[in-house]
Order: C-alpha cells, then structure tokens, then sequence
DNA sequence: TCAGTGACTGGTTTAGAAATCCGGTCACGA
DNA sequence: TCGTGACCGGATTTCTAAACCAGTCACTGA
C-alpha cells in the first residue's frame, strides 16, 4: 500500500510524462503549464506544487531523461568492461543519444524544441564529464598520447555523427546504428593505439568511470529539485 | 588602354566588393542595392545594368568566392601532385573555407548572414563534387575500401570540424592551422591505408582532380553570369 | 546614340497600439 | 492538509498604418 509521498512521486512522474509527450510535439514555446496540467489529469496549482516555475519542470524531464540515459550506459558497462574503450563507449554514447529526442535536441542546440533549456549548467556539466573521460582514458594509455589535441579532434569527429544529419537529409536513410558502427570505426583507427589494449588497465578504466557516472546520477538525482540552479 | 567591356568587367568587380564589404557586416536581409550602389559609387541602375535581381548579384559574389577558392587549390595541387592525398586535401580545404567568411557561411548554413543564398545548386554542385572526389579515391586506393561506409564516415568526422567551433567557444582559441592539422591527421589515420601511396598513382590522381576543379571553375564562370538558375 | 542615373511605384517589412494569452498566485473547498 | 481553477498583470500576438526598398524607366549628358 503506497503512502502519501510515494504518491506525490508518481503523480510527479505522471506530470513529467506529460510534459514529456507535449514538448515532443509542439515544442517549448508552444506547450503551456494548462496543457501540461490537463494531460496530466490535475489542476494546474498542482503541478507548482511540485516545481516552481515552467522552466524548472521542463529541465527536470531533461535531467530524468538524462539519468535514464547514464544508467543505461552504466548497466552495459558492468556488463561488459570493455565499454569504457572509446570506441565502444562513443558508440553506445551515440546510440543512447540518438534514441532520445529530448538528448539529440539538446546537444545539437535545437532551441526550437527546448527554448533556452539547451543551455544551462547540465550541459557543462556534460561536456567536463567528456573532458574527464577523455584525459582518463589518455592517461591509462586507452587513447593515443602521441597526437597533439587528441582530445580535440575527437570531440570534433564525433560531433559530425550528430550534426551530418540535420545538413544532409541522404544520411537519414542509414540506421542508427550503421552510423555508429562506422563512428566506432573512425575512433578505434584515429583515436586508439594499435594492439589488444591490458585487460587489468581495461577492468580499472571501468571501475573508475562506473564511479563517475555514479556520481553523475547523483548530482542529476539534486537537480530534479532544485531546477538547476542551486 | 581599356576598352569599353573592360571597363564593364573592373565596375562589375567594383561591385561585387562593395557587396561582400556591406554582406560581411550587416547580412543579406539588411544590405540593400542602394547601399551596395553608393558604396561602390555608383548609381543604382547600374547595379541592375550587371544583375538581373538582388539574388543575382550576390549568388554572383558567393561564386566568384568560390572560384578564389577552388583556384587557390587548384594551385596548391599544381606543385605538389601529393596535395590529392586524402588528408592533404582535406587540410587545404578546411583553411581555404575557413579564411573565407563567405565560405564558411554558406557551409554552415548561416541563414543570418546569407539569407537562402545558402541553398540552392551550387551546394549541391559542392556536394557531387565531394562525393566524386571520395569514390575516385576509393578506386584508386587512397582511401581504405576495407571499412563499410567511408564517404558517409570521412563526411560526418570532416564536419565535426567545421562546426565545433560554434558549439564550443573555447576551441577559437586554437589557430585554424592548429585545427588543420588535427583535421589531417584524422584522415590519414582513419581513412587512409597504411604505407606510403604508389608515387604514379598519385600524379595520375592529381592530374584527374585538376580536371575536375577546372571544369567546377568553368561552371562558375557561366553560373556568375546566370544567376545559378539557367 | 546609349551607358548611366535616380525619382518613382507597389509589394513587403516594420513599428506601435490593442487584444489575447499564459505563468504564477492564492482563496476556497474537499 | 492537499488540490484546484479563477484571477492578475507582464509578455506575446494580432492588427493596421507608416516606412522601406527591389526593381523600372524616362531622362541626361557625353
């Protein structure tokens, strides 16, 4: 038998799907909090209770959404270790993202969807955890350290998977995840060293960015509450 | 001494720089003939003495750009046939289209400065004329043909460079040579075969793509003077 | 005679006012 | 105590009048 705030949760989450179905459609702008409300089946006061403004609810669907995304990438890498290689973990990276509207819009900045929401804290937050990534994976020899700006170039690389699409209309044809298999293939050549990369150093790398993530759910976990701006 | 039509041709010049000035700083929408006109110091009948419509006279500007370019790599190709190499090129390319506001406008789709100028057949020309480029390089075994995709791989990392610019501020700090160089290294490390290239079939691939670059510059020439809708 | 010009025209864009909408509040009812 | 929807006023949209500008053409002077 559920208590109040077990209550309080779902009908949260019940407003979140809500807002969810309702930005897909018709975008930031266009999507009021009576619309969102009246999908939901409350009244309008009710969803203030549970956020305090039209933009704090919104960024908590993109941070729910983003924690759904981190665990799933999560699951896969303690399912299997060698995710954390960079080829393998941009293309799961890829997959995820392309798989939730919501994610693509914000990385790809479509301010039409999201409004000013694209930008913000998360997405810092985000391209650091990237950085991160990119210097442990140098570090550990995971990347290669004998190109200069490695980490440059492969954020470039892998921004063009995302973007080629909206510029050239041809490339919706292939199948996400022809594209990522060919993404996987330019990071594996371009980015890793040659040779079957230690297992042990391999097994760390996961432990250490199971970590991060972790905590990355964590500080997305605070944001549901407090709209992003501590 | 200058005859009559050379005459024509210096004021039409005349014109075309009094366009890019004023294009450059305040963007199609708020360039208007008459500013073009007193700028280059001349009436604004003039203008239409040259171009038929607005449209016209800057589709005009955009492909005699476009002709600088393709002859400055044209140039490059012409004393050193090795140019042709897939990470060669690609390099010149990136930093004869970065040096050029124009280029860089009309690649990225900036429909701020360029209005729908944008569009239009000569970014299809631009694009065939890539396509054509990477498939000749596949058959002549300068890109790798054992990986799936490519073009579609070699299009999308080249991209990524182009545009993170302006989805990350911090990387201007880089110098365009900088970026260029990572760029090339990319290429050559992803997409082309190990081992030094056959010397013959380099000369021979290098005299095929001046071909292609001239007859792109010849379709210029008469585009300039139709407005690019024949 | 004709290249060059700028006043002129009417479709389009803009500016400003009036009307509508919607984020956020709160008094009330269950 | 929790949930609701009528209500408020700042923001956005709509409407209309004024300004603008692409394109024309009768005129000028070389």
């Amino acid at each position: 038998m559920p208590d109040r705030s077990q209550e309080s949760v779902n009908r949260a989450d019940r407003i979140l799907d809500a807002a969810g179905v309702l930005l897909l459609r018709h975008g930031y702008r266009k999507v009021t909090i009576d619309d969102v409300a009246r999908q939901a089946e409350v009244g309008k006061g009710t969803v203030y209770l549970h956020w305090r403004s039209k933009e704090q609810l919104f960024t908590a669907l993109v941070v729910r959404t983003s924690i759904d995304l981190t665990e799933e990438l999560l699951a896969q890498l303690r399912a299997d270790p060698s995710e954390v290689l960079p080829h393998r973990f941009v293309r799961s990276s890829f997959l995820a993202v392309v798989r939730r509207p919501l994610m693509l819009a914000q990385l790809m900045g479509d301010s039409e969807l999201l409004g000013k929401l694209g930008e913000g804290p998360l997405r810092r937050l985000k391209a650091q955890s990237g950085d991160r990534y990119g210097r442990m994976m140098i570090e550990r020899g995971l990347l290669r350290g004998d190109i200069p700006h490695v980490d440059y170039a492969m954020r470039a690389s892998v921004l063009g998977f995302y973007l080629l699409e909206s510029i050239d209309p041809g490339t919706r044809e292939m199948t996400a995840e022809t594209k990522a298999d060919a993404l996987a293939q330019v990071v594996r050549n371009a980015f890793e060293p040659a040779g079957a990369p230690d297992p042990a150093v391999v097994a760390d790398a996961a432990a250490q960015l199971a970590g991060e993530l972790e905590s990355m759910i964590s500080t997305f976990r605070v944001w549901i509450y407090e709209g992003g701006t501590p």
